[in-house]
DNA sequence: CGGCATCCATTTTGATACTG
DNA sequence: CAGTATCAAAATGGATGCCG
């Protein structure tokens, strides 16, 4: 195999992007933040990569360290993949790269082409939302968006994201579509206003429900990123006087 | 022109990296973090990008409002490209990433084939070094790691990295070498031990040297991005079940 | 089937040369 | 200095084949 490509370039930065630069690599990783996942589930997911590319980058995120094979029990036996700590590490510093995304190329509502997964957008906040205002709570949520449907699980005052279909039972179930999630998660409007105009609709147990609008109030609020009034005073720095 | 190649997935992530996913793209980004930079000075920084893609690239970026393209001033014209609003704020959301990188994958020496820029490091930690501990005070600083120098400019409660050559008096000057800087930032050694054992030497303004090591502290600390032990309860969804 | 490897048509990229 | 033109090499995507 000939030696990979690299901008050799001692940067934390380009030493990242040597690793996770290359395309559906940082996808990858996004998908595998809602769980482990079997390969045909990455398959189709990825929409367009091309299964030999997929396992190429999945080799890639193994010898690298971002993820890990597991093969499953003998029932049924098969192989998953799934996000190391490292791995893990790099999907949370993703997330203001996803903020950006979403904050300032997710105005136009869906196109047709487009595939959506309620996940991809939950996956982003969920991470880091620690449940500090009621640390012994437990619940799980259910989203309908589009025709995605996702699950949150609150628990030991950490939330994740579980994709597919499960039999435990829900405490309350959400309903809106992809245009609102992405203008709350963009910042374009608040969950509130998105409730209140009937965008967002809740049922199940109103506490819990409350709860989870709360929580997801205040990680979008400390999120939100925007730009400060700070520039560069100086407006070229001579990098070579002309003095040849 | 043919159309722009998209994962096409409603997603912030994915929507991100259609702008800023392909090869070069951040690292050109990273270069104008430092104040904006002639055609030229970008092909330098970027080793290896060969010209009519960095031509390329400058171009989508400003299409996408990431760039601006300015002429200077009658005296020297030139053309010169700065980050606006929401490229700065991507930046700033590229930063996270760039630790990531620098935690795990920058503990082998530099290399003999890889380039070098202070500016590199320095770029990612002075955007959020808001001085809240002396709002007032202002302070120059020059740097020199392994053989390339920078200036880091503390005003206004804010840090500005500038690349180039300055008249402007420095109020201290700090001396290290890349394996340092780069165990420093990836949380592999503290700024005291590096001090204390040599790695780091300082001249200059005693008082200011201090305040500036405190800061760096500070915001290193901020930044670690340590992964914690929380890990996923729920081993493989099952994403379908077998009942075909 | 699920989990890849192989082959080939298209795109992207890298390196160099060239121009106003 | 700030790019454009050109061409070879590498990466990608699609289709298909193979094997337990």
């Amino acid at each position: 195999m000939v030696r990979r490509r690299s901008y050799d370039q001692y940067c934390g930065l380009a030493h990242a992007l040597d690793v996770v630069g290359e395309r559906w690599t940082l996808l990858i990783v996004r998908e595998l933040m809602s769980g482990p996942k079997r390969y045909s589930d990455l398959a189709e997911a990825l929409a367009g990569i091309g299964t030999s590319l997929l396992a190429t980058r999945v080799r890639q995120l193994e010898a690298e360290g971002v993820l890990r094979r597991r093969l499953l029990d003998p029932p049924n036996v098969h192989v998953a993949y799934e996000l190391t700590d490292i791995g893990r590490e790099l999907g949370r510093a993703a997330v203001p790269l996803a903020m950006w995304g979403a904050r300032h190329f997710t105005d136009a509502p869906r196109s047709a082409e487009e595939s959506f997964r309620a996940e991809w957008w939950l996956v982003f906040l969920a991470d880091s939302l620690n449940a500090r205002q009621s640390p012994g709570l437990c619940a799980e949520y259910e989203f309908h968006v589009d025709d995605s449907v996702t699950r949150l699980r609150i628990a030991d005052g950490h939330a994740d994201v579980l994709s597919g279909t499960h039999d435990t039972p829900v405490d309350a179930v959400l309903h809106s579509d992809s245009a609102t999630v992405a203008a709350v998660i963009g910042g374009r409007t608040t969950i509130a206003d998105a409730f209140t105009a009937g965008r967002i609709q809740g049922e199940g147990d109103p506490e819990k429900l409350a709860y989870l609008l709360d929580l997801l109030n205040s990680q979008l609020r400390s999120m939100s990123g925007r730009s400060d009034g700070a520039q560069h005073r100086d407006p070229v720095a001579t990098s070579a006087p002309d003095d040849d």
